[in-house]
DNA sequence: GCCTGATTTCTACCA
DNA sequence: ACTGGTAGAAATCAGGCG
């Protein structure tokens, strides 16, 4: 037998005469196609005997109970762990992996069963976790090659002799990705899959070529089998859309149905089809979507594919790819406009593999940490992230993973903001508790294995009590989440070190940073996940412990630092601002960590900071000449860029030049351009999210309203879609003078109100704290009368 | 029916 | 479909007035 490598990009299973069998496609270290069979590993599940049965007895009655004896492969005795406590177990091993769930049903009704568990884990990421394989990581297995006798497309086949082993590779493969882009034709509204064409398909590869296919307009079945021809014949390893999930491929599906055209583009012949998480999974491939990889970005507002591409530097500032969804039609009509339609097409493609190239390395990295494959990772939320993590290092230290279950939601308290200082203050310090939940959660061993029910006598290690709510954990042995959570920590560190050594920019370099950053993004989402209802570990005082030690971690630090001697200007759950004095900060950080045990660090330090009397609001300016905006209209995405824009250049004349006088000028003349119309329209159209189904909203709100005449227009809109609208004259509440952004004209928009709720209110919020009021804010006269500026109100008219 | 202040609803932010 | 704390706008409610 020989030892082969693979890279691990998928991994699915088939059934085949009824019987199961794991396939992992992947690469070797040659870059071929190669895909590795299992047909031995079988799925299964645990029963938990009550303690006193006698699981011999128990497994002996499942093995002869003959409505089993079919399904049943095996049955042992096992010892496991389930919150920390040794329990007696059955492992019941199945035949075929779609009966477990009856199974396990039917079993835990038995006499002396308590329960059973981990049936819901699906037999594919079983094989993963059990076997110690990664996606995106590299493995060598012993294995058998054999003749390629199924239709999958791959150079090589095997059959494993020996299960594959995880190896240290940092250098990931030569992949082959394509990105695609598709435009579906429809006079008005959202194309319909059921009657409106996929009119274009563009293509792009990162061997540099691009590929369109063009309906005439009258069907699109060629454009289908085109496509289809190409993805098999370029034989990609990742393919990256954006919105795919969603709409690309229920799209495309859709239309083949009716076209009579079957879609196989994965790798063994099949069509792509539904997953969890909302994902389509394209078997032997990697099918990403990056509007998922969106959400990470949370600086991006309005996540369109055109805003993520310029954030990410690769696209233009100058640069259009998209065709508001409005005007397709439009330009897919007029033979000159549909042209710039086709480019566009292209170009979008051409940007989806640009992004695809810059987030790569992270999704690859996350999906190895996290043992999801993939395409699977990036549409998983946070929580099933971390969870996933979480089951990994269940299996290492034979603890099972609890069922998930319905837990009622009680809120509980969580951190401290203290109430900042008004005004300017110069040389300010940022002192950061590092990872503060995750290492309390490590120094306190606070776990859903470690915590000890009201009721129950104090272990003879003893406990450690959280403030306030009084909840215990036990201090020996280390629990689930400790040892989690210092091996992320652990990891981390050691990651940074070796990057230091790295050449900035290399591809080692971009892995090991990409690899860290998927630590942290894991690491820091660890307490929200203790405190979720949905989650399989959830254990509400475990969260509200961890709370109630950040409460008192803080609370205790401001207390050092001022006894130290430090003025406290601010603070917020893990960190505080102080009056920047290295002397006394170095005392008392050195206080800090030899009370706390925590680690507490200076971050940056402002040359100036500006605060208003709220909360979680500020803004600062770096000693390289940035500012920071915190919290204001700036940093918000539901305000219309007109009063960002103004308000961003407000703060920088207060924090640099420090002229509330030159402030006012600005925003006076701000004012006049926005009578005069020289404002641009886009600025002035003001974004927000639908949050749940139009019709279950209670009060009216302008994008309720506006989404309702988009849905009359015929467009789909749904949960988490951004509704871009503008506020028209006319009388009543703004809610019936909304009109989305795509159906109004300029000389519709009511200036006032942008002027008046957007402008000012922004302004003010920065500069009452210099004594200003909204009336030296307007200009004292309107040259802009005349033409267009409506007087609606006598309050319009004192101003004038 | 109109005005006003209090309360509720809603979104998006911070850590 | 990770948590709670928070600001702020707008809608809506409740009560007074007449």
């Amino acid at each position: 037998m020989v030892w082969h490598h693979l890279f691990l990009l998928d991994i699915n299973h088939e059934k085949v005469n009824g019987e199961p069998e794991i396939r992992l496609w992947g690469l070797d270290d040659t870059g071929r196609r190669i895909l590795v069979f299992d047909k031995v590993f079988r799925p299964y599940f645990y029963l938990v005997l009550e303690d006193d049965a006698d699981p011999e007895d128990i497994g002996r009655r499942v093995r002869e109970d003959r409505d089993f004896i079919a399904s049943v492969e095996s049955v042992e005795a096992v010892n496991r762990r389930y919150f920390g406590k040794s329990v007696k177990t059955l492992r019941v091993v199945c035949r075929d992996p779609d009966e477990t769930a009856k199974l396990a049903s039917h079993m835990s009704k038995m006499k002396g069963v308590k329960m059973s568990l981990e049936e819901d884990i699906r037999y594919a990421q079983r094989y993963s976790i059990d076997k110690d394989v990664y996606p995106c990581g590299w493995h060598l297995f012993e294995g058998k090659e054999v003749k390629n006798e199924t239709s999958a497309s791959v150079d090589k086949v095997y059959f494993l002799t020996a299960p594959p082993k995880p190896i240290e590779k940092a250098e990931t493969p030569s992949l082959k990705i394509m990105s695609f882009s598709i435009v579906c034709y429809s006079k008005k509204g959202s194309p319909k899959p059921d009657r409106n064409l996929v009119v274009i398909v563009s293509m792009a590869n990162n061997r540099g070529e691009t590929k369109q296919f063009v309906s005439k307009g009258t069907d699109d079945g060629g454009v289908l089998k085109s496509f289809v021809k190409y993805v098999e014949e370029l034989d990609p390893d990742i393919i990256a859309g954006y919105g795919s999930n969603s709409h690309d491929w229920p799209y495309l599906l859709e239309r083949g149905k009716r076209a009579g055209v079957k879609l196989s583009v994965d790798r063994s012949r099949t069509e792509p089809h539904p997953s969890l998480y909302g994902h389509i999974s394209i078997t032997g491939r990697a099918n990403i979507d990056l509007y998922n990889y969106a959400e990470d970005f949370e600086e991006v507002k309005v996540k369109t594919l055109e805003n993520m591409a310029k954030y990410l530097g690769v696209l233009k500032d100058e640069e259009e790819i998209e065709v508001e969804d409005a005007e397709v039609a439009d330009y897919w009509d007029d033979p000159l406009k549909r042209q710039t339609l086709l480019q566009r097409s292209v170009k979008k493609a051409e940007t989806i593999l640009r992004v695809s190239e810059s987030l790569l390395d992270y999704a690859m990295q996350l999906s190895n940490i996290v043992g999801l494959p993939l395409d699977y990772v990036g549409a998983a939320a946070v929580g099933f992230r971390v969870e996933w993590y979480l089951i990994r290092q269940a299996y290492k230290i034979g603890e099972m993973v609890p069922s998930r279950k319905e837990n009622p939601y009680f809120p509980y308290v969580g951190a401290i903001v203290l109430a900042p200082k008004p005004g300017i203050h110069e040389n300010v310090s940022v002192l950061d508790f590092k990872s503060m939940y995750p290492n309390i959660m490590i120094v306190y061993n606070a776990s859903p294995d470690t915590y000890i029910e009201p009721g129950e006598p104090d272990p003879p290690g003893g406990v450690f009590v959280a403030p306030e709510v009084k909840h215990r954990f036990r201090k020996e042995p280390p629990g689930f989440y400790k040892q989690v959570l210092s091996d992320l920590i652990r990891i981390r560190s050691h990651l940074k070190i070796d990057l230091e050594k790295t050449k900035l920019g290399s591809a080692e370099y971009k892995v090991l940073d990409a690899r860290q950053r998927a630590i942290k993004v894991i690491t820091n989402a660890s307490y929200g996940y203790t405190g979720w209802v949905g989650a399989r570990w959830y254990i509400r005082p475990v969260a509200e412990a961890t709370a109630a030690w950040g409460r008192y971690t803080i609370k205790r630090a401001i207390e050092l630092a001022k006894e130290t001697g430090l003025d406290v200007i601010y603070g917020d759950t893990d960190s505080f601002f102080v009056k920047y004095d290295p002397k006394k900060t170095g005392t008392f950080l050195r206080k800090v960590e030899h009370e706390l045990s925590l680690e507490i660090r200076p971050d940056v330090t402002y040359e100036r900071v500006f605060f208003t009397e709220a909360k979680k609001r500020y803004a600062g300016l770096l000693p390289d000449g940035r500012l920071e905006i915190v919290g204001m209209e700036v940093a918000r995405g539901d305000w219309a860029e007109v009063a960002k824009h103004m308000q961003e250049r407000v703060l920088e004349i207060i924090l640099k030049e420090q002229s509330p006088e030159k402030a006012v000028d600005f925003v006076r003349w701000y004012i006049m351009d926005l009578r005069n119309g020289k404002v641009t329209y886009s600025d002035l159209i003001v974004w927000k999210t639908l949050t749940k189904p139009v019709e279950e909203y209670k009060v009216n709100t302008p994008h309720v309203e506006a989404a309702k005449m988009l849905r009359k227009e015929g467009w789909n809109l749904t949960i988490g879609d951004k509704v871009g609208f503008v506020i028209i004259k006319g009388k009543g509440r703004l809610y019936e003078r909304v009109l989305p952004y795509s159906l109004a004209k300029y000389d519709q928009l009511d200036l006032e109100y942008y002027e008046e709720q957007q402008i000012l209110a922004a302004a003010i919020r920065v500069l009452s704290l210099f004594g200003k009021k909204e009336d030296d804010l307007k200009p004292r006269y309107s040259p802009g009368l005349s033409n267009g500026i409506r007087l609606g109100s006598e309050k319009q008219l004192r101003l004038m």
